[in-house]
DNA sequence: CGGGATCCAGTAGGATACTG
DNA sequence: CAGTATCCTACTGGATCCCG
């Protein structure tokens, strides 16, 4: 068989940029990163994702719910207690970004020098 | 030697999500994948990209070039000659994104089948 | 505790017209 | 051909207050 889509494959159609415009909103990944491990409860998250608004929080983790990426679980006590885990599709997504991660972190540097240089001289 | 710096790596902090930012805007990674084979002019890459205006086009090339993603190259002619090429760094990013794209193929139909069952529940 | 409702500022994105 | 200049809209991100 082998069919052979090289680098040549799509990887265009706007459907991708999707999937990109959503990781590359501010908090997703943080959020993400931070459920990586274990559950956690919604001001546990936010202890972890240094400088996020409780709004913020509550949108992202409601979008990221709606996108099957996060699991809500509500224990019936009062006061409530919600536990966010991620579910297979979110733990499956942190593989990937995970290696844009660390090409950010290896290329970083030279992204900003060649910032630098350009406002230098433009 | 191997360090083992598994899953618990950083892959915080806010420079990643720089970034991460980057490759979420809209024409982006677009821009990048329509240089991967070889260089083009302007109007070149205006037809390869769907949907794209003259104004978002130069704003995306300007910022990429910024970034030391793209190297842009007069010709002494008129009517000018600009041609648009990958430097290494910016190809080098094409291959984690390429990763992310294709998670995104694997998984947006499952994505798109979250969201419509949440919605139909919420 | 875990949000929702409201309001607000900044910016990404876009349509159109003009220019060297 | 390869842009720049304007102007406008919509959405992201945030601060604050309120509620069960």
């Amino acid at each position: 068989m082998n069919v052979t889509i090289p680098t040549t494959a799509p990887l265009d159609c706007s459907q991708v940029s999707e999937v990109l415009g959503r990781v590359g909103e501010k908090w997703t990944m943080q959020v993400v990163i931070a459920l990586r491990d274990q559950p956690y409860r919604f001001n546990e998250i936010k202890r972890h994702v240094r400088g996020i608004s409780q709004q913020m929080l509550a949108r992202t983790l409601k979008t990221l719910e709606r996108d099957g990426m996060v699991k809500r679980t509500v224990g019936p006590t009062a006061p409530p207690q919600v536990e966010y885990e991620l579910t297979a599709l979110g733990r499956s997504l942190s593989a990937p970004v995970r290696q844009l991660a660390q090409w950010a972190r290896a290329h970083l540097a030279a992204i900003h020098d060649n910032q630098l240089s350009y406002d230098a001289t433009h």
